[in-house]
DNA sequence: CAAACATAATGAATGGTGTTCAGTAAATAA
DNA sequence: TTATTTACTGAACACCATTCATTATGTTTG
């Protein structure tokens, strides 16, 4: 009997359903001002309903986390492909930048905002290594050719995520206002990470 | 007539007492589980009271950041005053790291997390500005003493501020699960800093 | 085919939230 | 003493996340 596969495939479809509903109201108006009943209008069902596809908020919130992740990860792999391990560094760090900037709401999810209640950390430890990784393997490369001065290839990938990161949620959270106008902030964010790479290299 | 200055000062004194109470509240359970009223209750008054005092509950919190910035200033005035400028570079970021581990919900308030509806951005260009001028100034002396490998003293303070707040916020956000277990967390950010600065050392 | 069962969806109800505002009480001025 | 200003109240409004008894639909069994 083919239906409880058929069962089992529309409640898969529902579920995502939902989500590219919510993911949608997130970026558009951000998680806060995304309400259940707001989604459940959305996708037309009750907003009951959802509670039958997602325990919580929160678990809403994990589930495109996740699919953030894997979008990063894919940004990554298609523009950050410079056979140069050092080259790539820099293709690495100007793409997460860029996606820092085009996303802004995005970001937030991935990186910034807090679930109501909990952080879901599986979510982070999973995919987040996996961006992670692509970054540790880049260093690596870059310190088996003495390309750049670190000891610690994990050490350096933290560092290097965190001016990153650094630079993308201050500037998100309009935490540089006090840098002289006139100079578009954006150029200053990529500006600042070729500085950091010119720092680390021999 | 003394009446309506003795007014005016309790206006004050009532003004503070709110925000104190907010204060501790925000600290103690967060933000966003602090309502307007608990903080009623916790003073005995009406909820409406604290709507004569402000405007809303983005204000409390703009009030409450101010307040942060002044704290995060002295401290850097207390704990940051080697003669030897690349040293106190190192104690600024000490201290930051530092601030940021034992005061989470404070740093959250200032830095990460987002008002409601908005941020009001003359709260961190004016009480921020301090703070970052005085890493300006000792990154400007560490520079006239040819002590820094860095050319603008803005963009080496935007560097080293998005490192230090790119490594405590990915950490409150628990966004460092990735890292290899068994070492503190919180031995690897202040490695992570000391690298930074021998990086930019000359 | 009808009855029994399983699943899916509903939407009102609960207990919260920020915010407003007509009404009240107290302090001051006339 | 009366009038006026000021401070405060707390119920009311429109929302929120979440729950759950009820209903509707689809599937299986006798």
């Amino acid at each position: 009997m083919g239906i409880s596969e058929r069962k089992e495939r529309e409640k898969v479809e529902k579920k995502q359903m939902i989500m590219a509903a919510a993911l949608k109201m997130f970026l558009e108006e951000g998680y806060a001002k995304t309400s259940i009943r707001n989604i459940a209008d959305a996708i037309e069902y009750s907003p009951g309903t959802i509670y039958l596809y997602y325990k919580d908020k929160d678990e809403l919130l994990y589930d495109v986390q996740g699919q953030a992740y894997i979008q990063l990860l894919e940004v990554f792999k298609k523009k950050a492909t410079s056979k140069d391990p050092l080259k790539r560094l820099r293709q690495i760090g100007k793409t997460y930048i860029s996606f820092g900037l085009t996303n802004p709401e995005l970001y937030d999810l991935m990186f910034i905002i807090r679930a109501p209640t909990n952080v879901n950390e599986q979510t982070h430890k999973d995919h987040g290594k996996k961006s992670f990784d692509y970054l540790i393997d880049c260093l690596n490369e870059c310190m088996a050719k003495n390309l750049v001065r670190i000891q610690d290839a994990t050490l350096g990938s933290l560092q290097m995520w965190a001016t990153v990161h650094g630079l993308v949620s201050l500037n998100l959270r309009c935490r540089l206002k006090m840098l002289p106008e006139g100079v578009g902030i954006e150029k200053i964010l990529y500006a600042s990470l070729e500085d950091y790479i010119d720092l680390i290299t021999v």
